[in-house]
RNA sequence: GGGGAGAUACCAAAGUGGCCAACUGGGGCAGACUGUAAAUCUGCUGGCAAAUGCCUUCGUAGGUUCGAAUCCUGCUCUCCCCA
């Protein structure tokens, strides 16, 4: 995997570029769908590819490898070739379920002993075997096997889990360096800056990830609780020490404003179940603001879902429908609502990028975050 | 015509003397959701003050009782069975 920085403006520390791939390129800041089980929830290919514009996508090495199994995806050929999206994919190493299974698993010097969410199983990753795990799953992009640290914890704890992230991480890369890809085409592991909200912490972490000469990086432990003031001001401890020259990318992030805000901080590379998520559960993102299609006032709206929307559906179908739809439980409502929130998120990464390359990125921004948080 | 059962908040349905402004489900209204244990979860849903308070409710009109959705009587209506 290559990066190239195309542009860097003088007020702002937003950048745009280009990551290649062995499935093509990547043009950053870019925001990269989730798609857990290996499915972008809801949506076709098709649509991810043509009217979403989606560049990368996401799975996920915990579940994918409870369901179907390993085993399973070698068999197809990889991940690629089981799903059959033939662009990029980013898997992410299960470090954020060890997080947020909470009570069904523990951590040891050796790795995460966990339950099987489905069955109650019992299952041991490493940062050895979760980096066999994703080269078998053969995404381009690959995790560290990291803890990702609650936004709450305490100095005490994050120190110590720090200390735990970077242990394995040498492990993983060791690992990493010591295999090869499965499927022919190469594979790039990010390490996760961890360190909670502690900036000491996190220039540490992110000091030592340097070392390793990643092809890029990844800051972590972020959105998990803490204000979004202490997210943003990690963002840019991290992004002051990690090189120039390689994308960043914030995990689990976030809301538009977020995403903007973070750009703004030189992040490159985004991903967030939210725009699936909420969109499932009626809610709405655009230009002019957030929509819940669930509330009465959209009863008899029979405007399009959005005038601004750049999606298919956007202009498909009008507000009273889809709010009909997620109402009613139908599925449909819960694609609409997707492909829509997907197609603006994407849409979103576009113009800022539009922006930093004409250098007009700051003020659209500042612009850009008041509308987006406002609640129609 | 004879016999039986029942009427509870928007709907369905518990409750059959005080712990009942009334279980529960649905519906309705709002909220949450940030590297997806999520087509999920939470709250409110008689009125008014909205914090611990007060007022009016369980078909309807009376009665018994310190106290009634719950017991008694009349009335109205609904359903079931037999002719």
């Amino acid at each position: 995997m290559q990066f190239e920085l195309q542009y860097t403006a003088s007020d702002t520390k937003a950048r745009a570029g280009i990551i290649e791939t062995d499935h093509g390129k990547i043009e950053t800041p870019i925001f990269m769908p989730v798609g857990t089980a290996g499915s972008v929830k809801g949506i076709h290919k098709k649509e991810l590819k043509e009217d979403i514009k989606a560049q990368i996508i996401l799975g996920n090495t915990y579940h994918l490898y409870l369901r179907p199994g390993v085993d399973i995806i070698e068999q197809a050929g990889g991940l690629h070739r089981f799903n059959g999206w033939d662009g990029p994919i980013l898997t992410d190493s299960g470090g954020y379920q060890v997080f947020s299974l909470g009570d069904i698993r523990k951590l040891t010097e050796e790795g995460a002993r966990f339950q099987s969410h489905i069955d109650g199983s019992y299952h041991l990753f490493t940062p050895e075997n979760v980096m066999d795990i994703q080269r078998k799953i053969g995404a381009d992009i690959v995790m560290a096997f990291d803890e990702c640290t609650p936004g709450d914890a305490e100095f005490a704890y994050a120190k110590k889990s720090l200390e735990l992230t970077r242990r394995w991480l040498e492990r993983c890369w060791n690992r990493f360096e010591q295999t090869s890809p499965f499927y022919g085409h190469r594979q790039s592991l990010f390490p996760i800056v961890q360190g909670a909200v502690y900036p000491d912490l996190r220039q540490k972490a992110a000091e030592h990830v340097t070392l390793f000469g990643a092809d890029g990086y990844a800051i972590g432990g972020l959105s998990v609780g803490e204000p979004e003031e202490e997210m943003y001001a990690m963002t840019e401890v991290v992004n002051e020490i990690l090189p120039q020259d390689k994308p960043r990318y914030l995990m689990g992030v976030g809301t538009p404003v977020n995403i903007l805000e973070s750009i703004d901080r030189g992040v490159d590379m985004f991903d967030c179940v939210m725009p699936t998520r909420n969109g499932r559960n009626g809610m709405l993102f655009t230009i002019e603001g957030i929509i819940n299609i669930k509330n009465r006032k959209w009863a008899a709206d029979f405007s399009p879902v959005d005038p601004n929307g750049t999606s298919f559906v956007d202009r498909q179908y009008n507000k009273a429908f889809l709010r009909h739809l997620i109402i009613s439980n139908e599925m449909l409502g819960a694609q609409i609502a997707s492909q829509h929130n997907l197609a603006f998120y994407l849409w979103l990464v576009k113009e800022a990028r539009r922006h930093i390359l004409a250098n007009t990125f700051k003020r659209w921004k500042e612009k850009m975050v008041k509308q987006l948080a406002v609640r129609l």
